[in-house]
This record gives structure tokens, C-alpha cells and sequence, in this order.
RNA sequence: GGCCCUAUCGUCUAGUGGUCUAGGACGGGUGGUUCUCAGCCAUCAAACCGGGGUUCGAUCCCCCGUAGGGCCA
């Protein structure tokens, strides 16, 4: 047995939606890959012509650019191959280990009516006799092409996860190869496509199991070498039904432009299906590939739980540099209409800052954008219930105003966490009220919310003239009395 | 319907013929962090699908059933 170089490959068809399985897929092969010193390949089955549209296959290329789960070499488009599959059929045909079918496809099956549905090969064509071959082709009639199988025995293969898997060839069809119009069939284009491309072992889902039965013997007629195959359990939903676009199920794209982290969604969908047999489960990508085995993949489907990518994607991002989350986080400020591309460049280090204090409480880096809003504009309406319990309680402006006084004492220079707190506990304990009695109002006077930020973080990244101004317009608030609920 | 695959906490999983009073993580509960939320820390609840075997002993091996999934159109 000659070493063969590790070459996989995924082979996804574009339908304009990425499939979170096909993302994992593509996940095992590449770990696979990078572990042996091999190469992860793609190919693009794109032969369906509705579906070959441009950015149909840019969604999948996209898609994995965005996990970093990179291809090597050139792109391979079964479209461009077309050619290349009917002379390896004919072969087949020459050496008697295919045959010519005539029957039109109706006829070519058993089976009592369109409610039995068993259909199977009648097998009439299997051993037509030469003279008769040559009458019908002569004749023009068309014909497609089946492969010879075994009438007794088993199918056999063995799988790196499901270990042995059997199938009496009673089961197995003389499977058409090729169709009349000279067309591959899928399990005989992958065949080809799979040995030209040197592939040295098949990851894929568990759903092609029924289809290596074929291949394998399609391999074996050929004269190739088999890959070794490795099927995967199924991505289900919460329900356990297949994940799909259909459902509303969401895609790779839609992850992406939610908010998680590539490194987060490749991470989680990694161990959806696979173990490193220890306790560990955030992993760089270096000890994912480490510790990556084909014999580590669990065989039974698994449901896809988003609530743990959530977990874990606010694990990257709290332990992610605060620049690079400002990157991250800038287009979704810009979306909503917060704030500008210039302005967040103009004043880089401020929501460096904002993002430094966010951090702890966003799941997703479109949080940032949807908790953080106060820090970039002060026109803000403030949290109705907030306002009920905090500024609808005698006193409050009054508070705000002497907290306000006491605060313009600080030097713009030291203006901090600490001194922000140093004057709001004088200030209560001179008042002789809890720090939480000033606290409320001033978070809800500054950030219009009554969750968030601990107060003084809140405050020093605020900065001084912020502050000030916006207890200013609390103030004013709070004077009017117009509150939401007046007249309860 | 035929064939194939699978079966450990709600979810992702670890696990071995006895060391399992079955481990970890998410989620959930409770408590702490003398400002909220989040985070963090501590802590609790939570599983070996059922029935037969094999065996001195099965969660782990075999068979059947059941359930789920897949392929076939």
C-alpha cells in the first residue's frame, strides 16, 4: 500500500445558502488536512444550470473565506467538466462492466403501481444480446448507461466513524451512470470528479452513506483506488428534524452578519459532532488541529444549540483586544444610524473605551451597536420604568443638581473612576442616603437605561463633559414633570 | 414501504465489563461579588431508551423491540 498524500476536498452545490452542516464539513476536512500535511480542495457542483448563478457560489466562497477555513489550490466547477464523464462510462461499457440500458425510464423499473414504492431495476437490458445492442443503435434508440452490480453477496466499506457497513447486493441497483442525453448521475460524476482530484479520503455527511455502496463499486470498476471514507452525523434542529434554508434555518451568511465571531462558530461547530476526549472546549484553532482525529467523531446526529454558540462567542469577544473589536463593531454603529465611519476614526480612543466597557455584556458584536447607542448620541429617551422609580422620586433633581456641582469640581484631567466615585459617595454620605440612591438616577441620566455599565465606568468613559451635560438635561426632564405615567 | 445508521443529563459530549455515588460544558436554580444588568466565583438539580441474553458482574458485548435520523421516488 503506497502512502498516499492526504488530499479531501468538500464538494458543496450552491444554492444560495450556506448549510451550517456543509460549514462543519468543511471544518473537519480542513482540520483533517492541516493536521496531515494535506490538502483541503473544493469543488463547486454546479451542473444544476438554475443554480450555477455567480453569487450562488460566492455565498460559499465567502462563507468559508469568513471562517478561515481557507481552500487550497484553484476552485474546481463541475460545470467546466461536463466533457470528461461519458468516455469513463463507455470504457465501463467496452470492458462489459456496465451495459447499455434502452428502456425508457418508466419501464425500467418493478413495481405493481405508483404506490409501491420499491422501485427496482427489472434487470432487461442487463444482458441484452450484442446483435440486438447494435439493432437498437443503429435504430437511433436512446440508451443510458448502468453499472453491473453484483447479483449476490455484500457491498462493503469501512467508515473512520460508523466503523463497517454492509449492504447485500440484492439491494443495489444496476444504477444508471450515465443518462441518455450523455449527462452523468451524481454518484458516478463524484467518482470521477473525486479521482481526478487525487482525493484520498471522502469526509462528508451521513446522508451519502446509501451513495458510497455505489461509489465504491464504481472505483472498483474503473480500476482506481478507493478513499478512505469518513461520514458524519447530521446537524438537526431543536426538533430534530434536518436543519434547512426552508425552516427559516439560518445560513453561515446570516451568522456572519448577526454578529458572531468566526472563531467562536468555528469552535462551537467543531465539537458539534466531535470530542478532543478531554474537558477542554474553547481551543485555538492550533489544538483543534492538534488534536483532530477522525476517530473522535461521534456517530449520532446532534442538534445545533445556539444558545452555547452565543456562550461561546461572548467568550471570544471578552477575551478579544478592544481595538480590534472596534473594527469589528464600526459597521454596525454606521448601519444603525449611531454614529459615522469618520467620526468613529476621529475618535478612536474614545470608543476603544466604549467598547472596553461594553465588552462583558455582549454575546454578539452587534450588541455593542445595540447596547451601546447612548454613548454616541444624547438625544436618548430615558427607560420609562427607570424613570418611574428613579427621577419620579422626590428629591431627584435637587440630587442630580448638587451631584452635578460636585462633579464640576473635578479636573477634566483626573476626571475617572475613582474620582467620580469619591465625589458621589461624599455627596450621599453628606446628603445622608445610599450611594444606590444616587447611583440610579445618574446611570438613567446618562445612559437612559437602568441596566449596564457599572456607574463609574459608565462615567469616566463618558467623560466629563458628557456627564455633565446630560444630568443637565435630566435635570430639566425631571423638572417638567411630563413623565410617561403623570396622572396614575 | 425497502434498505442503512444511531441511541448517556433539556442540549453538546466524556467514559469503562467491576475504580460510576456516571465526568465536563451550555442552559436552568440558589448564594456571593456592601449600584443595576452582564461577567466572575461558589453551589444545586438534571442522563446511561425498554426487554431479553452473555458474564461472578453490565451504561459499556450480543439479540429483539421502540424511538429518531438518512437514502431511495
Amino acid at each position: 500500500m503506497t502512502e498516499r498524500k492526504i488530499r479531501v476536498r468538500i464538494a458543496p452545490s450552491p444554492t444560495g445558502y450556506f448549510h451550517v452542516g456543509t460549514a462543519r464539513t468543511a471544518i473537519y476536512n480542513w482540520l483533517f488536512a492541516r493536521k496531515h500535511g494535506g490538502e483541503f480542495l473544493l469543488r463547486i457542483e454546479d451542473t444544476d444550470e438554475e443554480r450555477s448563478k455567480k453569487e450562488w457560489v460566492d455565498i460559499i466562497l465567502d462563507g468559508l473565506k469568513w471562517m478561515g477555513v481557507p481552500w487550497d489550490g484553484e476552485v474546481v466547477y463541475q460545470s467546466q467538466r461536463m466533457g470528461i464523464y461519458a468516455p469513463h462510462a463507455d470504457r465501463l461499457v467496452a470492458e462489459g462492466k456496465a451495459f447499455r440500458c434502452f428502456c425508457p425510464p418508466q419501464e425500467s423499473v418493478v413495481g405493481k403501481d405508483a404506490s409501491e414504492r420499491s422501485f427496482k431495476y427489472s434487470g432487461k437490458c442487463r444482458d441484452l444480446p450484442n446483435e440486438e445492442i447494435e439493432q437498437k443503435l443503429a435504430a437511433g434508440v436512446p440508451s443510458a448507461v448502468r453499472l453491473k452490480m453484483p447479483k449476490t453477496g455484500e457491498a462493503t466499506f469501512t467508515d473512520a466513524v460508523y466503523g463497517k457497513v454492509n449492504k447485500a447486493y440484492e439491494d443495489l441497483d444496476d444504477i444508471i451512470i450515465l443518462k441518455s442525453d450523455r449527462r452523468p448521475i451524481y454518484n458516478f460524476a463524484v467518482v470521477v470528479d473525486d479521482h481526478d482530484m487525487s482525493i484520498s479520503h471522502v469526509i462528508r455527511g451521513n446522508d451519502h452513506i446509501a451513495n458510497t455502496f455505489f461509489q465504491v463499486e464504481l472505483y472498483k470498476a474503473l480500476g482506481w483506488d478507493v478513499p478512505e471514507f469518513s461520514h458524519l452525523p447530521l446537524i438537526l434542529r431543536p426538533d430534530r428534524s434536518k436543519v434547512s434554508k426552508r425552516k427559516g434555518d439560518k445560513g453561515v451568511t446570516e451568522y456572519f452578519a448577526e454578529g458572531f465571531l468566526p472563531e467562536a462558530f468555528v469552535n462551537y461547530l467543531a465539537l458539534v459532532g466531535w470530542s478532543p476526549k478531554d474537558d477542554r472546549e474553547k481551543m485555538t484553532r492550533e489544538e483543534m488541529i492538534a488534536a483532530f482525529t477522525l476517530e473522535g467523531i461521534n456517530p449520532n446526529n446532534a442538534i445545533f444549540d445556539v444558545e452555547k454558540l452565543l456562550w461561546m462567542n461572548g467568550e471570544y469577544i471578552r477575551q478579544m483586544d478592544s481595538n480590534k473589536l472596534v473594527e469589528l463593531a464600526a459597521p454596525y454603529f454606521i448601519d444603525a444610524g449611531i454614529t459615522t465611519k469618520y467620526w468613529i476614526e476621529t475618535n478612536w480612543h474614545y470608543v476603544v473605551k466604549v467598547i472596553a466597557v461594553l465588552k462583558d455584556r455582549c454575546k454578539l458584536i452587534s450588541d455593542f451597536a445595540k447596547f451601546g447607542g447612548y454613548f454616541f448620541r444624547s438625544d436618548f429617551d430615558y427607560d420609562p420604568s427607570g424613570v418611574k422609580k428613579h427621577f419620579a422620586v422626590d428629591g431627584t433633581a435637587e440630587n442630580l443638581r448638587k451631584l452635578e456641582s460636585s462633579f464640576s469640581e473635578i479636573d477634566d484631567k483626573n476626571w475617572s473612576h475613582d474620582t467620580t466615585m469619591q465625589a458621589l459617595t461624599a455627596l450621599a454620605t453628606e446628603l445622608g442616603i445610599k450611594p444606590a440612591q444616587l447611583i440610579h438616577p445618574t446611570r438613567l441620566a446618562t445612559s437612559g437605561a437602568t441596566v449596564g455599565p457599572g456607574l463609574y465606568e459608565l462615567l469616566a468613559a463618558l467623560g466629563k463633559d458628557r456627564v455633565q451635560n446630560r444630568l443637565e438635561r435630566a435635570i430639566n426632564y425631571i423638572e417638567k414633570g411630563q413623565f410617561p405615567f403623570a396622572g396614575e
